[in-house]
DNA sequence: GGGCTGACCTACT
DNA sequence: CAGTAGGCCAGCC
């Protein structure tokens, strides 16, 4: 189903993701109560209005890689903001172990207001 | 309704 | 560890 509930959903997950942190697509969708829903997540983030504000730098794939060609605008740009937060590449790939957001209760109850 | 596309994922070579 | 194949699900002709 696609009700705009659930997208709010998935906007929100993203905007719990810390700095310094990343999310991987499955994990968001995951996490957003719309598991098998991966690219779908990738979808509304190509969609989703700037208005919203959403960290959508700190979302990558599966593999720790950037989902955009390598050489392209906005890898380019969202290499950098990364890198700015402090996540670091080792050849072009981030290293989930240490760079993946771990869901923990009290940054869900604490975190950020998501709004 | 049918067929293609994609900011994906997993398993298997 | 790199490359491939198949599965997946929502959106858009």
């Amino acid at each position: 189903m696609t009700s705009k509930r659930d997208q709010q959903t998935v906007y929100q997950t993203v905007k719990r993701i810390p700095p310094g942190c990343v999310a991987t697509y499955g994990q968001v969708a995951d996490l957003s109560n719309a598991p098998g829903r991966a690219r779908w997540v990738g979808y509304l983030l190509r969609q989703s209005p700037p208005e919203e504000k959403l960290p959508w730098h700190r979302v990558v794939n599966a593999k720790g890689r950037i989902s955009f060609p390598e050489g392209s605008e906005k890898h380019t740009m969202q290499r950098r903001l990364l890198e700015e937060e402090g996540v670091v590449f080792t050849q072009g790939v981030i290293d989930l172990k240490q760079f993946q957001w771990i869901f923990s209760l009290p940054d869900w109850l604490f975190g950020p207001p998501p709004e």
